[in-house]
DNA sequence: GCCGTTTTCGGCCCGACTGTTTTCAGTCG
């Protein structure tokens, strides 16, 4: 799917935003920022949108009121906005360069550009090295020292990080600082613990009643690089991986307040205080309050309780609906964490992978698995040596001999016969339907033809989907995390020729993949599509990554009956017989 | 500029930290 108009827009409306809080308009830079992240999290094209639906369907997104549809409009009829081009006039400079300074916003900048017509980072560098940011009026020396240090250290920009590598050393500070004298507990909030598939920096909640030994211990980690802001309850790092990370600090009894606070997202909290006001109330990190009086801190249910609503699950903090289904007590049913009872994507060193089929499958045993599919690459898929027929059967005799191994050892393990089929250009399938119906599970993907059209592309694939054996369609988007955009396809087609013909999508959580996203299982999901959670193992090691697909299909409301590896074995192969 | 089951007008989250300030504005999350 191709949304670089949604990402160019909503790149205009956030410049926008950018500029009017630089000229010190009120209340607009939300709005306009606002519409930028909707238009970026809408999973359709807008211009597809407008042409379908026109202006009426524009004002569908949320932030989008007539006068933002009617900028889209603009854009999408002239490739510019009029408006936008006269904002930029009064601040032309180069934001998201200068906004990659630590501590450098719009106020400061347009300061920066009025009395020093500074406009980039070279145009900065040449004000530092002679002095004249010091004598400007609202800086001083030491801002012209931290602007310097902001230069060594730009923010990194190359995007943010997959969950799944930040994850373990988010969890080792999380360890260490758990071992500070006086500390009660230490627990990652943010963006990790709503299992958002990337993350830009490094959230951590300590309760502790001596705040100042515990912030002593953070700013003195062995990965840190920089410290950015040391305070007594809140301090901010950079660490030596490029990412930052921030300790706060609260007394045992706003627990639960402090949690919420720092869990997010942002824009569900506003809406959250919103309610809390319209209430006659308040809601801080410290507690939910009427007036002096204290009504709720202890536990975040209590504060979601006393609001009233439903206790929402982190993964579903995303102001995308959760609060207004809290309301109404119509919020899902999430499939909990550690409820997957398979892996129905893992590829040998028969292909691609790195080792045997006993060691995966044993790795798998470890991680409390009691089945998985062996799925190796097919034929047509010459650089990872995919399998031809007489390879399938081979290994399909390997995998009986280690079944009845198991059933010896009184194990209680299966392993299944499943490849990852390769589809052609044309939809068909490289393996003959003989072979394929000696397989227990049959998965299909694409691997090669990448830019067909759109059109082409979806038909392609709804083809394949079509083949009365297949079962499940492996990595449908086929993006990679900050290396691939997805196909061009229509997803909306998918699904229904999915729902049609009792087909599964998956959901591949190797974590540069992460593939359906979250929004997409969503959106598969509600049309009673079923999903499946594999790790696309190639080594024992990568089974650990079955957490984060648990994570993204919570973020995509999914429960437990939706994703076909929670089943037992018997009722899976039941299905996967159609 | 958006939004609404207390509003179609009058609201718009909240607080820590920093640096420049003698009481606060900017930035950040």
């Amino acid at each position: 799917m191709n949304y670089s108009i949604n990402s160019e827009i909503a790149k205009i409306f956030n410049h926008m935003a950018f500029i009017l809080e630089g000229l010190n308009v009120l209340f607009k830079p939300r709005a306009y920022a606002q519409a930028a992240e909707a238009i970026l999290a809408w999973n359709k094209d807008v211009e597809e949108i407008y042409k379908s639906e026109g202006l009426t369907g524009l004002k569908q997104i949320p932030s989008i009121g007539q006068n933002l549809a009617e900028h889209i409009e603009e854009i999408i009829k002239t490739g510019r906005l009029k408006e936008y081009e006269k904002l930029k006039k009064k601040l032309p400079v180069d934001i998201e360069g200068l906004s990659a300074i630590e501590g450098l916003g719009p106020k400061k900048m347009k300061i920066l550009y009025d009395k020093l017509k500074i406009k980039t980072v070279a145009d900065l560098a040449k004000a530092i090295a002679t002095h004249k940011i010091a004598k400007l009026e609202h800086f001083g020396a030491q801002s012209e020292t931290n602007i310097q240090r902001g230069l060594k250290f730009l923010k990194t920009n190359t995007g943010r990080i997959p969950l799944g590598y930040i994850l373990p050393l988010a969890r080792e500070i999380e360890q260490k600082l758990s071992k500070t004298p006086g500390v009660k507990k230490v627990i990652i909030a943010g963006s990790i613990r709503r299992w958002q598939e990337t993350i830009g920096d490094i959230d951590i909640l300590a309760i502790s009643d001596q705040p100042k030994k515990i912030m002593e211990a953070f700013v003195s980690l062995p990965e840190i690089q920089t410290i950015l802001s040391h305070g007594p309850t809140r301090s901010s790092v950079r660490l030596k991986i490029g990412l930052d990370a921030d300790l706060r600090a609260v007394a045992p009894k706003s627990f639960g307040a402090a949690l919420q606070y720092f869990t997010g997202d942002k824009n569900h909290n506003v809406k959250i205080r919103e309610i809390a006001i319209k209430k006659g109330l308040k809601l801080n990190e410290y507690g939910l309050w009427r007036k002096e009086k204290n009504i709720a801190c202890q536990t975040e249910e209590k504060i979601y309780a006393a609001l009233g609503l439903d206790y929402i699950e982190p993964e579903l903090r995303t102001d995308s609906g959760e609060i207004f289904a809290a309301q109404k007590h119509q919020l899902p049913r999430l499939i909990p964490h550690g409820s997957l009872k398979g892996d129905l994507q893992i590829q040998t060193n028969w292909t691609d992978g790195e080792c045997t089929i006993e060691a995966l499958a044993r790795a798998a045993m470890e991680a409390g698995l009691e089945y998985i599919a062996i799925t190796d690459h097919t034929k047509t898929l010459g650089i990872a040596h995919g399998l031809d027929e007489k390879q399938l059967a081979k290994q399909g005799q390997k995998i009986d001999a280690l079944n009845v191994k198991f059933i010896k050892e009184k194990i209680n393990f299966k392993i299944l016969k499943s490849a990852e089929i390769n589809i052609n250009k044309d939809g068909s399938l490289d393996i003959a339907d003989a072979a394929l119906k000696k397989l227990d599970i049959m998965s299909v993907a694409i691997h090669s033809a990448f830019r067909l059209s759109k059109n082409e592309q979806t038909k392609r694939i709804i083809r394949a989907i079509e083949h009365s054996l297949v079962n499940i369609l492996f990595h449908p988007t086929g993006r990679l995390i900050n290396r691939r955009e997805p196909y061009e396809l229509d997803l909306e087609a998918i699904i229904k020729a999915a729902a049609a013909n009792r087909v599964a999508l998956e959901l591949d959580c190797f974590p540069d993949r992460m593939d359906l996203k979250d929004t997409y299982v969503r959106q598969v999901i509600a049309r009673g599509v079923k999903i499946a959670i594999d790790t696309d193992a190639h080594h024992p090691e990568h089974f650990k990554f079955l957490e984060l697909g648990i994570g993204t299909a919570r973020r995509g409301w999914a429960a437990k009956n939706d994703v076909i590896n929670t089943w037992p074995i018997k009722k899976l192969l039941k299905w996967a017989r159609k």
